[in-house]
DNA sequence: GTAGTGTGACTGAGCGCTCGTTCATAATTG
DNA sequence: CAATTATGAACGAGCGCTCAGTCACACTAC
């Protein structure tokens, strides 16, 4: 499995240090993700994020080949993220309705934490070059993978009816998407309802589907 | 209550007749509309659009101020077309489980024929001036408003348990996105099913909450 | 009719400026 | 010293937008 540091170094450098790109990359990042929440990719200059992270707009070149190579990283690094995030849930080990009560109560947090970073991707992913589009893609389906898995180890435990593997992915992919819901619906689903009614509510419906 | 047109006619222009605005604005919509889908609102030039509308540039701000207005045009013209196909779909009058099954099905249809369309409003809104933004935010939920009354019509009828009030808003909520969900997740999902697989799957995903 | 005048849609060269990127040079490190 | 890392002025392509001017047409005056 290509590890997503791998993924890192694919973009070249003109530094020949790994540490110092791998820190300096980091720096970079870390100023950048604010600048494009704020303003957005397309508003944000190469100057300002030189700026921010503390760098000669020269320096930052040294490091990334394209302003397009800073959103790659961006992205990555939202997605490493997200999927540390998940994985923590997934490491707790309840069982049947509730492990997967348990786990939409985590994902939905994780997705109320990481709001921002979250309504980031969906709208920039399109400003990638082809190429890393469809990593940032296949990062998104991968973490949907992890919710099928569990899902399939809880009815392989017999603590859920049976569904055919079509209906399990399918409900993978309503619990990642419902999750994205409340970070781009948050301005108005927040008039109504808080995180935690969202989430008990959403629960429900979810466990609807799977044998009320 | 203020029609489409009424917002439209909110963008200043320099031409006097009304009904040519009217006209031209239509033509410089149906250009934008692809080349906005193509590339993207910023790698669009206002000089492409103006080509592709057959205008010059000189024309092309006769008739909108500024190259954000081309794209609040865009995003409302899209608007009122998927209000038309939904609200067509709610004139149909079945019963209980039935009707919304059908309200499902077309809206999601809806979805499917308008993929390209709705995708350009998840990642562009976000580009437009706050006053415009808000407003097609307001869409949006003048939309999800449709399915409220339609869910609360059905639920009157008693051919549903009752839901409070709460509960319908948050199903309305999940079925305009799990519609959405089909356009920005398509390119997986449809390895996996065909828009009818979709649409079957997610209708009974939806109705297993209200009493499966 | 026709010459004169006014109106308003339309044209496109070009202005002013921003931006991503480069590179000659300087500083630092070992 | 040599190699590496850092600087920031300079470049030039490309952008949104303007505005002086053209042109087709309608209206008036005689």
């Amino acid at each position: 499995m290509p590890t997503a540091t791998a993924s890192k170094t694919d973009i070249e450098t003109q530094v020949k240090n790994p540490e110092l790109v791998a820190r300096r990359r980091r720096q970079i990042v870390d100023a950048a993700v604010s600048l494009f929440i704020e303003k957005g990719f397309h508003k944000t200059t190469t100057r300002q994020i030189a700026a921010a992270t503390g760098f000669s707009i020269g320096l930052l070149y040294e490091y990334v080949r394209s302003k397009e190579d800073v959103l790659y990283l961006v992205c990555e690094a939202i997605h490493q993220e997200v999927e540390r995030g998940v994985n923590d849930a997934l490491q707790r080990h309840e069982r049947g309705r509730e492990a997967l009560a348990a786990m939409i109560r985590e994902y939905f947090g994780v997705c109320h934490r990481m709001n921002d970073h979250i309504l980031l991707i969906y709208q920039e992913t399109q400003s990638l070059p082809p190429h890393w589009r469809k990593r940032v893609l296949e990062n998104e389906v991968r973490l949907t993978g992890l919710f099928v898995n569990a899902l399939a180890r809880i009815i392989a435990h017999g603590d859920l009816p049976n569904l055919n593997e079509q209906s399990i992915e399918l409900v993978a992919h309503n619990i990642t998407v419902l999750g994205h819901m409340w970070t781009f619906r948050r301005w108005f689903l927040a008039r109504h309802y808080s995180i935690e009614d969202y989430i008990t509510l959403q629960t429900g419906f979810i466990l609807g589907l799977l044998g009320g």
